[in-house]
RNA sequence: GGUCCCAUCGACUAACGGUUAGGUCACCAGCCUUUCACGCUGGCAGUAGGGGUUCGAAUCCCCUUGGGAUCACCA
């Protein structure tokens, strides 16, 4: 097998959809696995969706995800340059070489008339196609005519010419054979009238001279890869190898674009999700090493990664299982990087005093009860500060008659504990219980209550425990007096 | 409409001729329990339909049906 290279080729429009997150890690799956090269190319060949800074953005969600570059804009390459509006003279080259070779010609159709062309009329039964024979193009214009258009530069484009009786089959790893007949395939345009390469010349030229051994890329390319298949061989070289992922589908299992929200990793990544388990997510949309597991780290996935293995249909992107999976990568992620995540949210909520050893004390307490460390604040706002408020509600239902005895007690009995650890604070509630004959919910209903206001939490004990002695005592006794005072009434 | 692709629980998927069609999410029930979670146990639920081939078909072939992609001087 010669050497594995693949490339990531996205255009610049400004964010990084989950789709293109997709084939960019699928890529870089196969190549780490058979240890090639993972190249990124900007296909920016149309001037007119230029979106400033695009290429950093790009750069950055992919690294976010953990996919870099062997070779890219940005650090460079034997092959570059990596952008494909500074490559025009290469096309432009290459669409004169097919000139010459005959397999392609020049047009001069304006683009009203060849919208008049693709006007259905009613009842018709084929695809509006680029008619060679009918239209204003070198061959039913003369070649005089022609150079005498060329002469006084009157705007041409460059379409490929397709024989109608060609029979294009090429080879997808994911699908097989697939043949199409040259009479279904359009004359594509190659070079536009302002000089700018197509997509497809710009893109086969590109990963010929990159030497990109393995196209792997979305289904939406499938109809236009016989063009493709048509142009490595009309110049004569060796084709590289096609692969199609499956689209990732919304609810309505239709395309996921962009109009219908949730498709940026940006966004995802600004909700909270840990990148690990993103990318698990995105991975498993498509293929699944085993079948019985859910949870790959990235080298694991570079382990089993097979293409061959990749599936046929499309998947449905449904958030369901990532929040999920997120909860399980909570476990998984060390402390400290906890702690950093749940930073931000903290700063912007006004807690940002706080050292990262308290900070994962109360991470380590409500991490399973959270999905995103981004919630923190709003889930435990009590150990970063007073309580604000209190929920009426719970208190109506779980602060009864005897809780501001029992209370009192327990201030008394708390006042003496100097270890004030959940072991010492739970047993002396359970001795107090018993010696009571009362069960344990009368206690830690009202703990929770006086020392974080609300009604769902990590358990009472082990939330004393991070608060600590002072600020317990303190809180409890607060409590009475706004009792007292008919606060709650 | 033309062309092409696709078809296993609601969703993500495993089973590449022989399994009681497996796992995960979601959902439901129970257990655990100090609220809420987590966790544990169990349950619901699928090979689109019809023909072949074969001793044997989710798997191979054909047809039907359904879904999707694509048909730009966008990528």
């Amino acid at each position: 097998m010669k050497d594995v290279r693949v490339r990531f080729a996205p255009s610049p429009t400004g964010y990084l959809h989950v789709g293109g997150l997709r084939t960019a890690l699928y890529n870089y799956l196969f190549a780490k696995h058979f240890g090639g090269k993972m190249i990124l190319r900007i296909e920016d060949t149309d001037q007119s969706r230029f979106v400033e800074g695009a290429v950093d953005n790009l750069i950055n969600s992919l690294r976010w995800a953990g996919i870099e570059f062997d070779e890219s804009p940005e650090v460079g390459g034997k092959f570059g340059p990596y952008v494909q509006s500074e490559r025009f003279e290469l096309y432009r080259k290459h669409a004169q070489i097919l000139l010459d070779k005959g397999h392609a010609y020049y047009a001069f159709d304006t683009p009203e008339e060849l919208l008049a062309m693709r006007t259905q009329k009613p009842g018709a039964v084929v695809a509006p196609k680029y008619d060679r024979l009918v239209m204003k193009n070198q061959y039913t214009l003369g070649a005089i005519e022609t150079k005498r258009l060329m002469d006084m530069k009157a705007p041409y484009v460059i379409r490929l010419r397709i024989p109608p009786d060609a029979e294009i089959t090429f080879t997808d790893i994911i699908r097989g054979d697939i043949t199409v007949l040259g009479w279904d395939v359009d004359d594509q345009i190659l070079l536009k009238s302002d000089g700018y390469p197509t997509y497809h010349l710009a893109n086969v030229v590109d990963d010929h001279f990159m030497e990109i051994s393995h196209i792997i890329r979305g289904e939406e390319w499938l109809p236009s890869t016989p063009k493709h298949a048509f142009l490595y061989d009309a110049f004569g070289w060796e084709r590289p190898e096609f692969a199609h992922l499956p689209l990732l589908l919304n609810t309505s299992k239709q395309k996921l674009s962009k109009r219908q929200g949730d498709v940026a990793v940006e966004d995802f990544r600004a909700k909270g999700y840990f990148r690990s388990a993103f990318v698990n997510f995105i991975a498993l949309l498509g293929f699944n090493p085993t079948g019985d597991r859910e949870i790959y780290t990235i080298e694991e996935l570079i382990e089993y990664f097979d293409l061959s293995k990749v599936n046929k249909s499309g998947a449905v992107f449904d958030l369901t299982k990532l929040e999920w999976m997120n909860t399980q990568y909570i476990k998984i992620v060390p402390t400290s990087e906890l702690v950093e995540l749940a930073r931000p949210a903290l700063e912007s909520a006004g807690f940002g005093g706080f050292d990262d050893e308290y900070v994962g004390r109360v991470i380590n307490l409500v991490k399973e009860r959270i999905h995103f460390m981004n919630e923190l604040p709003d889930f435990v706002p009590y150990m970063f500060g007073d309580i604000k408020e209190f929920e009426i509600e719970y208190i109506k239902k779980r602060w009864e008659e005897n809780s501001k005895e029992i209370a009192l007690d327990l201030i008394e009995i708390y006042k003496k504990d100097d270890v004030f650890n959940h072991d010492s604070l739970y047993g002396a509630a359970k001795a107090y219980a018993e010696e009571k004959g009362i069960k344990l919910g009368p206690i830690t209903h009202p703990l929770r209550i006086m020392t974080t206001g609300k009604s769902v939490g990590a358990g009472a004990f082990e939330t004393m425990e991070v608060l600590g002695k002072e600020t317990c005592i303190q809180r409890m006794e607060k409590f009475i007096e706004l009792w007292d005072s008919g606060t709650f009434i």
